[in-house]
DNA sequence: AACGCCTGTGCA
DNA sequence: GCACAGGCGTTA
């Protein structure tokens, strides 16, 4: 027997598959990890075929040293998705395969969850251990009283408690046993249990219900405002897939937002959930995954990894607010969730179901000419949308309000503390303020290793890169001429909740941002505190903006609705309409009337008319016109070279090797180009790094021009600059 | 990626 | 003539 083998090694040149004898006796499969013999050691690799005969002469073949796993850690559908995605995204096929196990089954790093716990050796008491040891060993005599009155006790914690060295003594001289414990990861298993509620249809979810049945399988666009009940839409056709033994993912597009939808689902499904993200420990993402691959969970809920879950018989995949930005991996590969998910569904004959209120212009796109299918849920259960009123900021600097708190908002805010209700104020900013800079010279505080400027946080007191991490002193005198003139400007979250906390010193007020929510389930500890009433005011970044439901908010503030619409990117725009209105989504869930308030200072934008009616359709109707006429997708596919190296004269060098190429390719396929030119990046220097693009837009519908531009990238390859193409891309900074 | 091998350079 | 660094090619 020969199994062919892709070996788990990140290189071009190995990124193939190699034949390996199968030794008698060996239960090899297809899809099952194995060790085998690689240039002078050994290496990890996958089984991906068995066959009889290899091309090779059978004695130039050496053996599987052993197999790694039982069940094989890849299924074939993976297989198969592996190289659909080596041809959509020119990735390695070792690279994708990475993606489809956790990263704590290589290497072997977690075998299953076992944790040492340390208990007196049986056949001595304490007090003979605490007579034997030396006079000085002060730590492992406390380490020993202290099992004697606990009994057992997992190492790691005697470690933290008495330091490592002497537990380790301790164990050497046999005086304390250690045994391996199996432990349960679940991860939020803390999170309490409701009752399910039966909730019943309105009969606009019976109706979308219906449809997606009678349709299936197939695409679907669920299009329905924040609290239309599109969850229970998922939940239901969740529920026909277990009926039918079937399996389901579901993605969310938050880690954030994990805890939340794990409460439902643990309340409706129970144990047949697992939650597959980054935020979990190392053990609990391999144990989730276990649960899944062993069949002993059925339902994946998860975030943008979780479309890769281990799952066979897939019943359906939903994507719950479709239009966001983390449904795409800005890492190699940089794949979309949606293509994978599309993928998964056609290979199991499922549906794809894509929630949300403001849909990629794209999906809509692709809704009205037939790729999908539109559901439309309209309006919410509680009938009403809030009230959104457009505050003109110039008009409140004219009227000498140079605070960043309009009039009105400020009225509102005192109103809703007054009533005991609560207040959401969203800004995309963190930090106290973004710029630095000198009155007197006009210098600027920027990061040493990025090409952007610093921001103050007071926290901390320092100025932080929002790119790099990297941290300076603030600075009282210019560095450059020595004023003491230094100014703060421009708003952050910090600053705002210092100013609020001025204004209504009695108001208690949280923030949310990522500078609140590093460590662990911090999210979930603010968005219960928030929800239990302990916060009167809640001010964050975008993150406050998606999906949680707080039934005591009335008001919700845009302080700067502006920032993100001028971007020079054409998503720009889209983006600000859906950001405002999933903000705007948050005030008024439950049977309080909810009220909105955004402040700008270009009140006259057409966006802002199109925010205020709720109208995503008319916003659509304008956007797809602009880009059918202006040639944007998705009428057209924008590609962006990168190259990126600590030496500049490197990144240059390739990008205009690729640059010459990519001109020589344009001779040939001249209608295709509408648009090419190189350039530094927008951020032009990250860690020192510094980045140079080409950016063209191509019509190309065959996709021909696009793999002509694989190649030559693949081609320009070079040492020490990392070069790479991204197709749409969603972020251009 | 990582290792052995080969070539080229520097120096006695 | 020899030693050693660094580039190159191979991996089944």
């Amino acid at each position: 027997m020969i199994a062919s083998v892709i070996v788990d090694v990140l290189s071009s040149n190995v990124d193939r598959v190699f034949d390996y004898k199968v030794p008698q006796g060996m239960d090899a499969k297809r899809g099952q990890r194995v060790l085998v013999p690689f240039a002078h050691r050994k290496v990890e690799g996958y089984i991906i075929d068995i066959k009889e005969r290899s091309a090779l002469g059978e004695e130039k073949l050496k053996e599987i040293i052993r197999v790694l796993d039982d069940i094989p850690a890849i299924t074939g559908e993976m297989l198969q998705l592996m190289y659909f995605m080596q041809g959509k995204y020119h990735c390695l096929l070792a690279e994708a395969l990475r993606l489809f196990i956790p990263a704590e089954l290589r290497g072997g790093r977690v075998g299953q969850k076992s944790l040492p716990v340390a208990y007196i050796n049986p056949d001595i008491s304490a007090e003979e251990i605490l007579e034997k040891l030396d006079k000085r060993a002060i730590k492992q005599a406390e380490a020993v009283s202290f099992l004697a009155q606990n009994v057992r006790c997992p190492v790691a914690d005697l470690n933290k408690l008495f330091g490592s060295a002497p537990v380790k003594r301790l164990i050497q001289s046999g005086f304390i046993l250690t045994e391996k414990v199996k432990v349960e990861r679940t991860p939020y298993r803390e999170i309490s249990e409701e009752k399910p509620q039966p909730l019943s249809l309105t009969e606009r979810q019976r109706a979308a219900l219906d449809f997606i049945e009678k349709n299936s399988p197939g695409k679907f666009l669920l299009f329905g405002v924040t609290g239309s009940g599109k969850t229970e839409v998922y939940l239901r056709c969740i529920e026909s897939c277990l009926r039918q033994g079937k399996t389901a993912i579901l993605m969310v597009p938050e880690i954030a937002l994990t805890p939340q939808i794990m409460r439902i689902f643990r309340s409706r499904f129970g144990e047949s959930v697992a939650l597959l993200h980054s935020g979990l420990s190392a053990g609990e993402r391999f144990d989730e995954w276990n649960k899944l691959r062993r069949g002993e969970a059925r339902i994946a809920v998860g975030a943008r990894s979780a479309v890769f879950a281990p799952l066979e018989n897939v019943g359906a995949i939903i994507i719950d607010e479709q239009h966001e930005q983390s449904y795409i991996s800005e890492s190699s590969p940089r794949y979309d969730t949606k293509d994978i998910a599309e993928f998964r569904c056609c290979y199991n004959k499922c549906s794809l179901i894509m929630g949300s209120a403001t849909p990629l212009i794209e999906s809509n796109y692709y809704a009205k000419t037939g790729r999908y299918k539109l559901v439309e849920m309209g309006e919410r259960i509680n009938g009403r949308m809030p009230a959104i009123t457009l505050v003109d900021m110039r008009r409140e600097v004219l009227a000498g309000n140079d605070t960043i708190f309009s009039t009105v908002l400020k009225d509102k805010i005192e109103q809703t503390l007054r009533e005991g209700n609560q207040a959401m104020l969203f800004i995309n900013r963190r930090g106290y303020s973004p710029i630095i800079i000198c009155s007197s010279c006009g210098y600027i505080a920027k990061c040493s290793s990025c090409d952007v400027t610093l921001t103050y946080h007071k926290a901390e007191d320092m100025l932080k890169c929002h790119y790099c991490n990297a941290r300076y002193y603030a600075i009282e005198k210019c560095p450059s001429c020595g004023s003491d003139k230094v100014r703060k400007s421009g708003t952050g979250t910090q600053k705002v909740c210092d100013l609020l906390k001025e204004l209504f010193p009695s108001a208690r007020v949280l923030r949310m941002d990522n500078d609140t929510t590093q460590s662990r389930e911090a999210h979930l500890k603010i968005v219960e505190m928030f929800n239990r009433g302990e916060v009167d005011i809640l001010v964050g970044t975008q993150m406050i903006a998606k999906g949680h439901d707080f039934p005591n908010v009335t008001l919700v503030g845009v302080l700067d609705a502006d920032l993100s619409l001028y971007f020079a990117d054409y998503k720009a725009i889209e983006r600000t309409f859906s950001l405002i209105t999933q903000v705007a989504g948050r005030a008024g869930r439950a049977d309080k009337e909810g009220e909105v308030i955004v402040q700008t200072h270009t009140p006259h934008h057409y966006v802002y008319r199109l925010i205020v009616d709720y109208d995503y359709k008319g916003f659509y109707k304008r956007e797809i016109s602009l880009r059918e006429t202006a040639k944007y997708p998705p009428f057209c596919r924008i590609l962006r070279i990168m190259a990126i190296s600590e030496s500049e004269e490197d990144a240059k060098a390739v990008i205009k090797n690729i640059y010459d190429k990519v001109k020589e390719l344009k001779k040939l396929f001249e209608s295709d180009f509408i648009y090419l030119s190189a350039m530094k990046s927008p951020v032009s220097r990250i860690k020192n790094k510094y980045r140079y693009q080409i950016l063209a837009r191509v019509k190309d519908d065959e996709g021909k021009v696009t793999d002509g531009i694989y190649d030559i990238v693949d081609g320009c390859r070079k040492k020490n600059v990392t070069s790479y193409l991204e197709v749409n891309p969603s972020s251009m900074y």
